[in-house]
DNA sequence: AACCGAAGCAACCGCCCACGA
DNA sequence: ATCGTGGGCGGTTGCTTCGGT
């Protein structure tokens, strides 16, 4: 094509923010007579920028439909469904959203709901629930692996983590699930069918529409689910069994369905922020408590790191029996 | 109070496509 | 049919602000 680029050719044009004198001259000349040309425009104007710089500066802050200010619960929503239909087309995503311009859209979405996504353990590229163990190095891991290599910790914090850690763990077990089993079914037992089954997100073959069906009412139960990091101190996981925990999540109630006050949907500020991370390290006053203990209780969640292309029921139950003191909080008397 | 790193966001860059000559 | 131009788009950069130490 070889096309020239529309400013580089223009020497001394002005670059960077925008100030209130400039915004003024384009306003104007814009209210009185159109934008016309982009290219002519800033010669028009008066102004010493590229028409391309113009075109952005007027669609994006100064139009007078623009509308500022934090984004709602639905336009959150709204946007996470249109990008999960349209991906990356932020234009054709503003157009569903009146007064919000592609640009702040991808911004949003960029800075906050990716990362949303991604915490909640959903793949913000393709939607789907994600099933690897990159999800959980992403959501947590690492601040308790980093916890574990502290001298001090909080220990009602670093339960609190654990907590959460299992939470995610089973959240992204059981996503491998292709229709919800019974309540009371024993976790290795998940576990080994899990593995055996395949964990791609995608569905089996021969999956039919029932199942398809039931996958999906699984799935959209499991946007409404807390993020790892949200899950308040005061309702953090109970001292119950994985199995309780399998059967609650499944059944869309339980201790973490809709309507327990713990759904990321909703927060104070009416948005879907979570809520910052406990402290990890304790107060000074408590790093000298002999009840600190000298090695780590994060051996089997360090092994989880070493397990992404190893992905058989043996790993997973030797994993699990690892970790069997984040399924017993009776044995985990720190 | 000063410093530093992380997060947020405005603005830029370069590619692409539609359209008219 | 080809080429040049205008404009739109998604990705990226870098500055500013904020929060923690």
């Amino acid at each position: 094509m070889g096309r020239s680029p529309c400013c580089d050719q223009d020497a001394g044009v002005k670059k960077g923010p925008w100030t209130p004198e400039e915004d003024k001259l384009l306003v104007d000349y814009i209210k009185e007579n159109g934008h016309g040309s982009w290219r002519r425009l800033p010669k028009l104007a008066g102004l010493n920028r590229c028409g391309k710089s113009c075109r952005l500066r007027w669609t994006n802050y100064l139009r007078p439909d623009i509308k500022r200010g934090r984004f709602t619960d639905d336009e959150e929503k709204l946007i996470i469904h249109l990008h999960s239909i349209l991906g990356n087309k932020w234009s054709s995503i503003a157009t569903k959203l009146p007064g919000r311009t592609d640009n702040e859209i991808k911004n949003y979405w960029n800075t906050h709901l990716r990362k949303k996504l991604l915490g909640m353990g959903i793949d913000p590229v393709t939607h789907r629930p994600r099933t690897d163990l990159n999800l959980l190095a992403a959501a947590g891991i690492p601040n308790l692996l980093a916890a574990a290599q502290s001298s001090c910790w909080d220990i009602n914090a670093l339960r609190l983590q654990a907590d959460a850690a299992k939470f995610q763990l089973l959240q992204g077990l059981l996503r491998a699930f292709s229709a919800p089993p019974a309540a009371g079914v024993d976790l290795m037992a998940l576990l080994a069918a899990a593995t055996t089954n395949g964990v791609s997100g995608q569905p089996a073959a021969g999956t039919t529409a029932t199942m398809a069906q039931q996958q999906q009412q699984q799935y959209d139960g499991l946007l409404n689910l807390p993020a790892l990091t949200s899950v308040p101190a005061a309702t953090s996981l109970p001292a119950m069994s994985s199995s309780l925990i399998c059967s609650g999540l499944l059944s869309g109630g339980g201790a973490f369905g809709g309507g327990d006050g713990v759904s990321s949907s909703t927060t104070a500020s009416g948005s879907n922020m979570m809520a910052p991370p406990p402290p990890l390290v304790a107060a000074k006053e408590q790093c000298n408590n002999d009840s600190t203990p000298a090695s780590s209780p994060f051996e089997g969640l360090e092994n989880l790191n070493n397990l992404e292309d190893e992905f058989n029921s043996d790993s997973w139950r030797d994993l699990l029996e690892q970790m069997s003191w984040l399924n017993n909080p009776n044995e985990q008397q720190l």
